[in-house]
DNA sequence: GAGTTCATGTTATATTATAACCTATCTTGC
DNA sequence: GCAAGATAGGTTATAATATAACATGAACTC
């Protein structure tokens, strides 16, 4: 099951609802239920291969080769595509504003709303 | 009704749901339904007065004096309390991967999950 | 093959959020 | 004053997201 919600993220690369994968998983197979996609969902996470992308309440497949990093979402408002980014520099950053207050960052969410290259030259043909 | 749920809001440093914002609400007006929340909500944070933490679906009132910033918040996973920080090093390091790709952002969101000093200190009092 | 474990199926429901339409109040220019 | 528009909020209904709780079945263990 893992394998498949995984499969069906990969074949896009803007984010999915839950439901979205389970409409399309369902096309095969009528008997499929949410629980099924959200423990499926949980595990990949878990093992880094998916992320959800917490601000659009949605799902993408992990695009890059090393998991365990800190992934750093940028996300067009226009096209909805994703880019995802790792920069040394920000964690740095973010571990030390939390050192500065004693805190113990387990989890780190960063997503950037905006428009992407792409888009922004098809709005304004210069 | 935006400064009543500011009210609320500011009551508390922990974030709030909207629906328990709602009920809070509804102690002395029990004719309150979701939308009325939802709109208020919508209102302050369009001004910067509340910020909606994307990871846990719920709404805190910002507590900086100047709103337009680019928030930080340090999510205790024990307790519950949010932090926010700002770091003007992590905006421009944000800008700066986004202009490697000539992505235009818009709104950051950035949320850190962890522990506490409070709380760690009281798990492990060493 | 009885007992255990693990993934998945199944049913139901909780939680979060918004659409669509209505009503009241305020405001502004005449 | 009052019509016309603007704005906030009320009301009803429902959409979208997510999980609890329990049942089933296959695979493995001894």
């Amino acid at each position: 099951m893992q394998a498949d919600v995984l499969a069906v993220l990969r074949r896009r690369d803007a984010p999915m609802s839950a439901y979205e994968v389970l409409d399309r998983l369902r096309d095969g197979n009528s008997r499929l239920a949410p629980p099924t996609i959200y423990r499926a969902l949980a595990a990949l996470i878990e093992g880094g291969r998916v992320h959800r992308l917490e601000s659009l309440k949605a799902f993408v497949a992990c695009k890059c080769e090393q998991h365990g990093h800190v992934p750093i979402f940028s996300i067009c408002k226009e096209c909805g595509t994703v880019e995802e980014a790792v920069s040394r520099r920000i964690t740095n950053e973010l571990s030390r504003i939390a050192g500065q207050s004693g805190f113990a960052p387990a989890r780190h969410v960063i997503e950037v709303h905006g428009q992407c290259a792409r888009c922004e030259s098809k709005e304004a043909p210069a």
